[in-house]
Parts: C-alpha cells; structure tokens; sequence
DNA sequence: AATTCATATGATTTGTAATTCATATGAACG
DNA sequence: CGTTCATATGAATTACAAATCATATGAATT
C-alpha cells in the first residue's frame, strides 16, 4: 500500500556497519581492501555493505584496474544526516551528547 | 564511535508497520483502536509501534479520558520525506512508479 | 595461460528486533 | 468499589536481515 522506497531507504541506513562506512567515506574515497582494514571488516561484509549502500545511490563505485573505489554521494546524505542533527537536538541533546561528527559543519 | 541517533532515527522508520502508521496519521489524530482497526493491527502491536515512533518525536500524545491520541509531528517527518523522494525520484523512477502519498505536496 | 591479487556472490548461520500472547494499569461509570 | 473499556507492558515466539564462510569472477602480471 505505501511506497516501499522509503522503508528501502531507512533500511539501508539504520545499521551502525553502513553508518561506519558512511562516516569514513565522508573523508575520501576509499577501495574495499582499504575500508575493510580501517574497520576491521571482513572482506565480504564489506563489500556487501557497499554494494547495499550502492544500490541505494548513497555511494558511488568508480574501478581503477583491479580495486573499486568508492566514494560518498553527498547531495544527499549531508542534507539528510543535517535534519536529524536538528531533530536529535531538538528533543534529545539531554542525553546524547556526542560531538565531532565529520560531515556536520559546525557554524 | 559514530552517534548512534541517526541509527535509532532511521531503524524507527525502517519498518511498513511504522510507516502506515505515519501515512495514516498524517490524514489526522487517531486513538489506538481506531488505528488498529483502520491497519488491521493487533492492539499491542499498534501500541508498541506507537510508542516508538513517540519516544523518537516523531508523533506526539494526548490524552482524553481513557483514550490516547497520537497525531504526526509534521517537523521533521515531512521534510525528511521530501528529501527521500528528490533521491528516489532521481534515481529510481524507472522502477518505483508509485503515486499519490498522501503527505508529498504536488507541484 | 597459470598465478596472484581485489572484489563479488550465494548459502548458511547468527543476531536482533517485531509480533504475539498474556497480563497489568488506569480511567470512567454504574 | 467493582466492572468495563482503552491502552500499556513484559516475556516468549517468530521473522528477517546481517555476518560469516566458502567459492566464484575478473583483472593484472609473469
């Protein structure tokens, strides 16, 4: 009955392993040896999680030769992620006090 | 490592049962027994749903007499949604033809 | 073309979260 | 104050998705 575009949407992000890798890829693209090392994933976890975030054009593959880099599609997770912040500190900066963030421009 | 808000926002919506719900109410007010019947929910599983879509903000409570109003907090959840729909529609349209939610203004 | 390196894929296992079932709370009303 | 109606809560079950493990693909290099 209701689009499933959007479960598929929050789905794909409401996981800490792809949160992870966005957080890290916000930095710079990265191939999968690369990322897997800086997260201490297995290979395949990797690269499953990369394909998913694929799928859902949060991230964007590019090969060079034998690796796949791959890097963050900005336009919309920074819009998004900007929301949250702001809901999160609406209602919860009480008891969620984290700070540093890497994509949230601090003005 | 990461701030695990964005995990609790996006693991609330990542769901059709909480989804219908937020379609429904974004129609108007409904206590718990009118949303379990309108979804065919059990009443527990309404009111577990219910409660956390409340504890993330995304709907709000009132009480009148022994019955519970949940409304939709149109802030963020809209927003959030346009957002979703900017991407998929960019993306996804070739697939994912569905029209007429409710809450998306046409323009 | 055989080998190695980088990544992808598929099936099974595992972990976690939603639903269900049973029960508790709590307001209204006789 | 006992009963009924509306909702909440907690524990057990169930369902589903992520991680793992084994294997496949595919490009570079000799």
């Amino acid at each position: 009955m209701i689009c499933n575009s959007y479960e598929r949407f929050f789905k794909t992000l409401a996981e800490p392993a792809k949160l992870n890798i966005i957080n890290l890829l916000s930095k710079g693209p990265l191939n999968v040896s690369q990322l897997s090392k800086k997260l201490n994933f297995e290979q395949s976890r990797a690269s499953h999680n990369l394909k998913a975030l694929a799928d859902r054009h949060f991230v964007i593959v590019e090969r060079k030769g034998k690796e796949r880099y791959y890097s963050l599609d900005k336009t919309i997770i920074i819009p998004i992620l900007g929301l949250i912040d702001a809901h999160v500190e609406k209602y919860e900066k009480h008891y969620c006090k984290c700070k540093g963030i890497p994509w949230r421009k601090k003005e």
